[in-house]
DNA sequence: TCTGTTTGTCATCTT
DNA sequence: GGAAGATGACAAACA
């Protein structure tokens, strides 16, 4: 869900959001030490995150889980001191189905609000948590002193409660003059905000800005997407050894040096698979012209068979008509045949006689062979 | 709104 | 066995 929506739903709830006192401190609603805290659902007060863990703890808590990328990043902001609208920026990244991928999981995470938790953990729901993220970066400690939410208790948690909590993650921003002003006022500046936001990110990708390029301005990587593509595994290795840089920012130079080298790999596979098919489709026409030119010459190398069959023929029946034998009476041609020998000589003889001198010529040739 | 193309990404296989 | 490259499959953006 979107805070937009938050923002409809607190308009529902009206009395809930500022009649109550708000008298319970940030610490209750975490009575365990942080570092004990291990389970997603823990999250679920993420509004309070800030306030209540430190980097380093973030940092372990999100290690215990491969899908706790956005976490990661929320730690990082946290770690960084990043301005909750560049995390929210970040997770409102154009095309954030991969953004930062941490690991093999991801993209199925996402922060929702649950029944029991003001900002729950869930996986396999695609959304961007691009508000409630930003709400959650943003959470400065001013602000937690400034505005306490009043919390039932662990075991039990009301809607109102759930919305409260919500409701505060995404009021904290305000200044403290604003912080009193109608559910229309919040709605209008939630929009605002995230139509601003939707434009830097167009901007982003208007000048050519990849979401890699963006993540690593974004984490302050202090190297371009170019230099980390393009630089030679010593040098990458040699730049993650002396850099000091933190986990979340090892991992990311990792992932876009990955995506980099696989898009230009992929580019090349595409280029060499173009150039495979016209090569085919190139080896193809010279196929079928060849083809052609073998049928055309087929065609010719039969019709000169013919002439030639045709040729003979006549010779033979020209030979037959003047061929007398002892008795002079003219030689049947259906008897006799007219036998070359391989010294030149011609002679006519009667066809059983031919097959025999046939079959001695053929074994003269062999032993001459 | 539908459709085909391009591009980036991931998973998996190959080198 | 691990790193890097190659490639199929998928999804998003775009024309």
């Amino acid at each position: 869900f979107s805070p937009p929506d938050a923002m409809l739903l607190r308009t529902d709830y009206p009395t809930q959001l500022n009649s109550k006192p708000r008298h319970l401190q940030r610490q209750e609603f975490f009575p365990q030490s942080s570092s004990d805290i291990t389970n997603p659902e823990s999250l679920c007060h993420g509004s309070y995150l800030t306030g209540l863990l430190s980097a380093a703890d973030l940092r372990s808590l999100t290690a215990h889980d491969d899908n706790f990328d956005e976490i990661k990043l929320m730690s990082l902001a946290f770690e960084e001191g990043f301005s909750p609208v560049e995390v929210s920026q970040v997770f409102e990244e154009p095309g954030s189905d991969s953004g930062l991928s941490l690991n093999s999981s991801h993209s199925t995470t996402s922060y929702s609000v649950c029944c029991e938790d003001a900002l729950g953990y869930s996986s396999g729901v695609k959304s961007v948590p691009s508000h409630g993220l930003g709400a959650v970066g943003g959470h400065c400690q001013e602000n937690a002193q400034q505005s306490h939410v009043e919390y039932p208790g662990d075991a039990e948690c009301s809607t109102e409660a759930m919305l409260q909590q919500f409701l505060h993650n995404h009021t904290y921003i305000q200044l403290p003059s604003q912080a009193a002003s109608t559910p229309e006022h919040h709605q209008q500046m939630w929009m605002k905000k995230s139509n601003e936001l939707k434009d830097r990110c167009r901007n982003s990708t208007a000048t050519n800005q990849s979401r890699d390029e963006y993540w690593a301005k974004a984490l302050r990587i202090p190297f371009s997407v170019d230099e980390i593509v393009s630089m030679s595994v010593d040098s990458f290795n040699t730049v993650l050894a002396k850099n000091q840089l933190t986990e979340t920012q090892v991992s990311l130079l990792r992932d876009i040096r990955r995506r980099g080298k696989n898009k230009v790999a992929a580019q090349k596979c595409r280029k060499r698979k173009l150039n495979a098919i016209l090569n085919l489709e190139e080896d193809v026409c010279n196929l079928q012209t060849q083809k052609e030119s073998l049928k055309k010459e087929h065609s010719q190398c039969s019709k000169s068979i013919n002439q030639i069959k045709q040729k003979l023929n006549n010779l033979y029946r020209d030979i037959f008509s003047r061929v007398r034998d002892d008795q002079g009476r003219p030689v049947n041609p259906h008897h006799y045949v007219i036998h070359c020998s391989s010294n030149g000589s011609v002679f006519i003889i009667p066809k059983h006689l031919a097959k025999s001198e046939q079959k001695q010529d053929n074994r003269i040739e062999q032993k001459q062979k």
